[in-house]
DNA sequence: TGTACATCAGTGAACGCGCGTTCACTGATGTAC
DNA sequence: TGTACATCAGTGAACGCGCGTTCACTGATGTAC
């Protein structure tokens, strides 16, 4: 018993240390097929043949499409956490709410720039007939985890504006409906400052997706000067 | 010369008649397909199949598959702005902006679930390796359309946000930037208002999307509340 | 009204391609004694 | 340290399926005289 189990230290066999490379690699390349077709018509066999090996051997590193797909998601949103979270920790101290938050809205804009098929795989459409599973919700949750850590700044600071005279009653049944946001974000800030926040973060989606998927063409010249603009108006929706 | 136009009037020969209703009949079927596998994997073959008609029958009607996507969209487009034309129409006498800019909201986040896959061919990621035709534009141009004339009339009401004190002043980058909007919208409307105008549907397409699209499981419980919620908050964002 | 010709819808076979997945097998790597 | 066995990566062929598009052809519909 017990004799499945990785061994203890930093002793990997070359087994181990092909199979982490080349499942690295079937990643990365299946990640350089998004660009080409989406994620819906994302192949195991021109991955296999991109990396030169049989369609078949890619089956000892995946049991399936769906499973290649579930590690790309993961890899995927813990790519763009781990960016955010670093910058965001590199430019917190000291910093604003109101800088953080520019600088996390920005930094999620321009990868989706800079990624934009990934961003596709992550907020555009569901893949048809792909579900993807639990194992997605935590990478998944980074961001959002993130964002809250803000309005606890917010709330910290003494300007939750559920607390000042601007306040927004927020009635009993949205309340409700927030429980599980509520439940994630902690007991400290107040129902307003919560229900901003969860719209500040619709509205950067809505306006990263808008202009990535081509439904500003015609209406805004400067992508950039319209989302910066887009981002202060929400920072002073958040906390005023 | 002149030989090859349609008949003047109502006399359509029976070819004509089996031509129109043939061409719908696909369309409808590939539009059901819609919903199985998503735009990026239509297939004429598999619309031709449940029609009982051979593939190369399809041709006749339209000449690639690109072609029959583009007449989806249209398709689709226009019965959704025709929808909310129609809807409006019904509700706006005597009706205030606010109550108008209820009942188109809802409407689309309505049409929306109704037409989940619908939904995904107009504002979902782009289908890879196809690019929307000119055509599209005039039916896309709809709702939009119908919003601007929600802001016309808070501006002939006199509610014009960028016409009081609590006035958001308006970058001059951001107003080129907005040229293209500005065109479409006519020169009565103050920039602030817009911008107002712009962020409210871009918020509104980023809650539907973000609800469609399965980001707010475990968060928001009662769909239909929060979207509510959402909307008269940004009623109250655009005419304050 | 009747006939000759032109137009068009639809067929069925074919081209050349791609896909996910399974399976018996070879040969290299790892492990227990 | 050396040997016998177990584990695992990767092969190559195959199964059964799907796709978009082209092409020569048949037979029905429409038109000009």
């Amino acid at each position: 018993m017990m004799s499945g189990m990785t061994p203890p230290s930093a002793a990997r066999t070359a087994r181990e240390r092909a199979r982490a490379e080349i499942t690295s690699m079937i990643l990365a390349t299946a990640r350089a097929h998004l660009a080409d077709n989406g994620a819906s018509a994302l192949s195991l066999r021109a991955v296999a043949r991109d990396l030169g090996m049989t369609s078949s051997a890619v089956y000892r590193y995946f049991p399936s499409r769906d499973d290649l797909l579930t590690a790309l998601l993961v890899q995927v949103y813990d790519e763009l956490g781990e960016h955010a979270e670093a910058k965001d920790a590199a430019a917190a101290d000291g910093s604003s709410f109101r800088e953080r938050w520019r600088v996390i809205a920005r930094l999620i804009r321009s990868w989706a720039l800079e990624h934009p098929h990934d961003y596709a795989l992550l907020y555009g459409s569901p893949v048809p007939g792909y579900a993807a599973p639990e194992e997605t919700i935590g990478p998944a949750s980074r961001i959002p985890v993130l964002l809250i850590s803000l309005l606890r700044q917010i709330h910290e600071s003494g300007r939750d504006p559920g607390e000042t005279p601007t306040a927004r009653r927020v009635p009993a049944h949205v309340q409700h409906s927030l429980r599980g946001l509520r439940e994630f974000a902690g007991p400290y800030l107040s129902d307003d400052l919560l229900v901003r926040g969860l719209m500040a973060w619709t509205h950067v989606y809505g306006a990263i997706s808008f202009e990535l998927f081509g439904h500003l063409v015609g209406a805004v010249e400067d992508y950039d000067v319209w989302f910066n603009h887009q981002v202060d108006r929400l920072a002073d929706m958040i906390e005023l």
